[in-house]
RNA sequence: GGAGCAGGGCAAACGAUCGCCGGGUUUUUUGGACGAUGGCCCGGAGGAAAGUCCGAACACCACAGGACAGGGUGCUCCUUAAUCAGGAGUCGCGGUAACGCGAAGGAAAGUGCAACAGAGAGAAGACCGCCGGAUGGUUCCAUCGUGGGGCCAGGCCGGUAAGGGUGAAACGGUGUGGUAAGAGCGCACCAGUUUCCCGGGUGACCGGGAAAGCUUUGUAAACCCCACCCGGUGUAAGACCAAAUAGGGGAGUGCUUGAGGAUGGUCCGUCCGAGCUCCCGGGUAGGUCGCAAGAGAUAGCGGGUAACCGUUAUCCACAGAUGAAUGAUCGUUGCCCGGUUUUGGGUAAACCCGAAAACGGGAACAGAAUUCGGCUUAUGCCCUGCUCCGGCC
């Protein structure tokens, strides 16, 4: 059984790291998400994830967050490992209910190499 | 039954699986501490957490005292830590009513403004109308002549604010006297203003009476005047710890009589060579604190119309993140909506209201960010009381 743990040093946490991921990073995209990666030096896949105020309220960009994190944590055993991902909602992803969301974030996280 | 007014409540529940954040405890790791890992236990969004519109706590900065400027408040009394808040009232306005709304001091300090319409709009004004006067024409009566009356015509001079018309507003209303016609021009009553007196109320104010001038428009969310109040910035406040690198100050030591470094196990030797060592303060990244038990909640008793106050008891690891936790999936039940079927009532029926069943759909507004007290706005459902209208007895 692969662990199901989604703790703090799985995750993106400060600014620079950000900044460095979007400089250096390979995007992918599609009407809902875009996901900015790059390789790691560390043993696991961390996951960040950005939504503007742009997108919505915070009800709504808190719902995109917890969406997010979910399929993160129950999907990392088939994600390609050693990598930083940072997930950047765009506007139209707050029409999204949670299934669909999974299945779109499968569908875009099959584009990464 | 319909329409409305006021007040209050809830913010789906339970279970399973997989997770997240904080705290406590414990295991392993370690010489020990911190930390990390695993286990167990406890806690983990709202009525508005929102808007950031007020008020405070707290922190730092500024500050002898006063005046001006600027800003705020503006019926009264009370409550509160405090307020542009709340309660109870007063007055005005709206509504049949329950009830609601009101920046509600001063327009007889001064200045300004009042579109359009209208004759005239602030010490107002004569367009129509009404009245008087002189003039012209005509006619009637009387007459020697003079004269008197009626009708018509227009312009001229003057009076008049009662009537018409305009306007949001035209300098009180009704009646009567008066007059050429009119007019607060006089008088009576009514309304209003100011002043004074009496009574009630803590007070705003209310009730009654007298006098005056005879009536003095509206606007102060226009300037202004009056009374009272007011330093600024907000937890990214602010306090502390503090790398690496660069640089500042001080002390010691050294500059061919060579500190220090490289080579090496060490010494000699060889090479490089003007710095090296220590201390101090500032300070960046980063971290810690601020940062969670209080103007606290619930219930009882006492005071008060009430807001609220006093007191007693009980409860509380009542969230503390910082790219920011409080979630996801499944199941059961409940809630709401829709049409269908069955059924009860008001009835002869249409129609209306209620109940049940299966089916389908839905679950609002919204996410703590220093903390409290208010206000405002968004929003799903339920309950209670009251008012008006209609029907039946």
């Amino acid at each position: 059984m692969v662990s199901q743990q989604f703790k703090k040093q799985d995750r993106i946490l400060k600014r620079k790291e950000y900044v460095e991921l979007s400089d250096k990073g390979k995007k992918v995209h599609n009407r809902h998400f875009v996901l900015i990666y790059s390789e790691n030096s560390k043993e696991k896949s961390r996951l960040g994830i950005t939504v503007t105020k742009k997108v919505g309220k915070a009800v709504q960009r808190n719902k995109i967050k917890r969406y997010c994190r979910e399929f993160f944590r129950l999907n990392r055993s088939a994600l390609p490992e050693n990598r930083d991902i940072n997930i950047v909602a765009k506007k139209q992803s707050i029409y999204l209910d949670s299934t669909k969301t999974f299945q779109t974030l499968e569908n875009l996280f099959k584009k990464i190499d």
